[in-house]
DNA sequence: CGGCTCCTTACGAAACACGGACGTCGGCGA
DNA sequence: TCGCCGACGTCCGTGTTTCGTAAGGAGCCG
């Protein structure tokens, strides 16, 4: 039958605010079919009594709205919360859309525009706005966050500032929990060397220590496997 | 990197699908001498053949059609990419404009129609939906606000005057927050080249830091990631 | 206790980022 | 046409950060 893009809405909350019903009948009824659940408002204060109810996860807001101007609407809605705003602005009105930059809307599309580039921004502006979670390449363990896109790291929530080597040390350690590694072999794996002097390992796993252990004296993390190396024990970090 | 010239029809591939061959030879004549490459159908299952193998901008598609029905041809078309379409119907068949519009069509144009009249709508929706795929929204974060499609920036509201560089490299920062690049890449992404002085990109950096950050001599939004590169953190930027 | 291993500290060298300045190129107005 | 100006890429001097190594002391094991 009719088949909507199978990812497209999934049940986000939109709120429709234009005061031709015609157009607003149109868009409503293409967010519909591709999945949204559609609101409507007419003016201003219509839009944002239903925008405090509803609390809609974005909002495609016709710049020009009888008694309260689109942009004061924006700037209100801003005020209760961070909401998307999607603004319908006159083609050509350079004017128009620096205002609606500067307001706070995320995204406009001039007047006339087709339904379906107003859904793709809908949808666009949606996959952007909630990028908040994702971080599954993030590497945890004991209280100690790793992110290696990102180069940082933290500590019970606390920025560590690692120099690269500390930093490379001990993503190779987090992404290799439990196993012991002989210098020569961390030698290789973090600083890809196949020879060198050893105690340049030794210096960095001490100097990474006194960063990561809450005692660096006596380590639970990084410990000591004598006669052989170190190994990363994130077991007993949990305190 | 610049879109081409304005110039009319530029070589974009057209599909006419249209079962009478007086209507469908005089349409793809003039969309011939407008400079479209033009494609012909003659039924559903053709259309979505040539349409396959093709790949048009876009579509001018009768609404009757025999065989199968010109929105199912639409709808199918839509399962397989978001091109374009300028339905074709007929005269004062209002439920067939909403149907066409609902299915997905950018524009309808009812017969009787003037050739001419439907090159201009050729245009149009070719125009209007080439920004959609390759202009993004705008981007804001951290008190600032690019829109890639102006080429404007703004900081709190007021505007920024960046040069060409700065601005792409802001917009690049700005589509991909809190990871760290390498010069390398950052020359890659924003310029383009794959070689070239890498101090380039720090001279630039501290340019973009200049007219962005708060304190350009303790960057906030642009951190540097001693050793690799650069990194945008929002997070920052409010406090 | 002796030998080996690991820890700790210190230091010089190298790598790195930064700011300032310069030369070139192209656009624009006089 | 000439001259000015902005954008851009490059270069250099400087201050800072990081790194690798050396050397002495402490710890572990038999």
């Amino acid at each position: 039958m009719e088949q909507p893009p199978p990812d497209a809405g999934s049940g986000a909350r939109v709120l429709v605010v234009d005061d031709d019903p015609t157009v607003a009948e149109i868009v409503t009824g293409y967010l519909d079919r591709a999945g949204y659940v559609v609101d409507r408002a007419g003016d201003g204060p219509d839009a944002l009594a239903r925008a405090a109810a509803h609390r809609p996860d974005l909002v495609v807001l016709d710049l020009m709205l009888p008694g309260m101007d689109g942009l004061e609407v924006c700037r209100r809605m801003r005020g209760h919360g961070p909401v998307p705003v999607i603004m319908l602005t006159a083609r050509g009105d350079e004017d128009d859309r620096i205002l609606g930059l500067e307001v706070g809307a995320d995204d406009y599309v001039t007047k006339p525009f087709s339904p379906r580039e107003l859904v793709l921004r809908v949808e666009s502006v949606l996959r952007r706005s909630r990028p908040a979670p994702a971080a599954s390449a993030l590497l945890r363990a004991a209280g100690l966050a790793v992110d290696p896109a990102a180069r940082r790291a933290t500590k019970h929530g606390g920025e560590l500032s690692l120099t690269m080597r500390e930093f490379d040390l001990l993503a190779f350690f987090m992404r290799n929990p439990g196993r012991a590694y002989a210098r020569e072999e961390l030698m290789r794996e973090v600083w890809g060397w196949d020879f060198g002097d050893l105690s340049t390992v030794t210096v960095h796993v001490r100097r990474l220590r006194g960063k990561v252990e809450d005692d660096p004296a006596r380590p639970r993390l990084i410990q000591t496997v004598w006669g052989v190396g170190y190994r990363f024990d994130p077991a007993f970090g949990e305190g």
